[in-house]
DNA sequence: CCTAACTACGACTTATTATATCGTATTTTG
DNA sequence: CAAAATACGATATAATAAGTCGTAGTTAGG
């Protein structure tokens, strides 16, 4: 539970890198991969999905690559992992439409009834909630250098504590 | 990300199920299986798992099954998941001790340092006050027979709003 | 106009983990 | 002593994640 798959990581990672460009310069798959030593053909896809969720926009080319192309405070974490990572839920049986209430006469793989999808259904809005307060940009702003890391440069005060609704 | 293994989610209908019962009363694997359909081999282990933990204690013999041993109350979301899943952490690089703050220097896997895990922590932490905040009482408390689910008699208020500090 | 350096995409293989099954031993009631 | 439980380890199967391969399309620059 609560663990990122690899794409998803590689796609923050990929997110700040990114981000620490130049406005408007382009960062070839090949650079990131390069950088954090990743498997060049999964990042790339990786960056492809990026791109279908319009968060990044590619240029083909010899000296082709990607800019961001949305604001990162706009997507915020839940639609990005379940774009990345399909259905979010704590059991199956609670898709992308778990928050949708507590219905007991949703179908369940269990005889007699499950029994614990209503409590299950309220913890999953509230992780909803949780997930939907926390941008992008929020998770991406990141010392983008060994150098800037080093000297402690860690411009970190992100604040996912939920407050004001 | 953020779902549970089917262990815990047998665990979680095995102990509401316990907790049905009256006080005293014991419950066999044979009958929490049948009940739900589950395969009994897996849920008879679970048992046992939950039994480690101190959640339920056990009786030998032909009439012999398991009994809640402990107040669900003193124990939280992450506590059971931990011990029923191991580590809970958003990165691999973040197990069990991701809580202990940002640390820099801890050994990454990726090449030029990983750029996202100083915030990975920050939001891990958060993850890990939201599920403390949850006790097994609140995640139990459940409606246990068919007939009182279908009478819509769900006492279901729990408060996961990580109220009081 | 051709080559190098890109993005794009689908098929396939391998690795890892989750889930389920099997076999056997131990304990207690009647 | 037989039946009905718990206990526990080994193994098999299924599902999913991760990684690889092959090929096609695009553009800048010599």
């Amino acid at each position: 539970m609560v663990k990122l798959n690899r794409t998803t990581e590689y796609g923050l990672m990929a997110l700040s890198y990114i981000r620490g460009k130049e406005a408007g310069a382009l960062t070839s798959a090949r650079e990131i991969a390069q950088y954090f030593d990743l498997p060049f053909e999964i990042l790339a896809k990786t960056l492809q999905r990026l791109k279908e969720q319009g968060l990044i926009a590619s240029t083909y080319g010899t000296r082709g690559g990607y800019v961001l192309s949305k604001d990162l405070k706009t997507v915020n974490l839940l639609e990005f992992l379940m774009f990345m990572e399909g259905p979010v839920g704590l059991v199956t049986c609670m898709g992308n439409d778990g928050h949708k209430g507590d219905d007991l006469s949703h179908s369940c793989a269990y005889k007699s009834g499950c029994n614990i999808r209503p409590v299950l259904s309220t913890l999953n809005e509230k992780i909803y909630d949780f997930l939907s307060r926390i941008s992008l940009d929020e998770l991406t702003r990141i010392p983008l250098t060994k150098t800037a890391a080093r000297q402690g440069a860690l411009p970190i005060s992100i604040n996912l504590s939920g407050g004001e609704p």
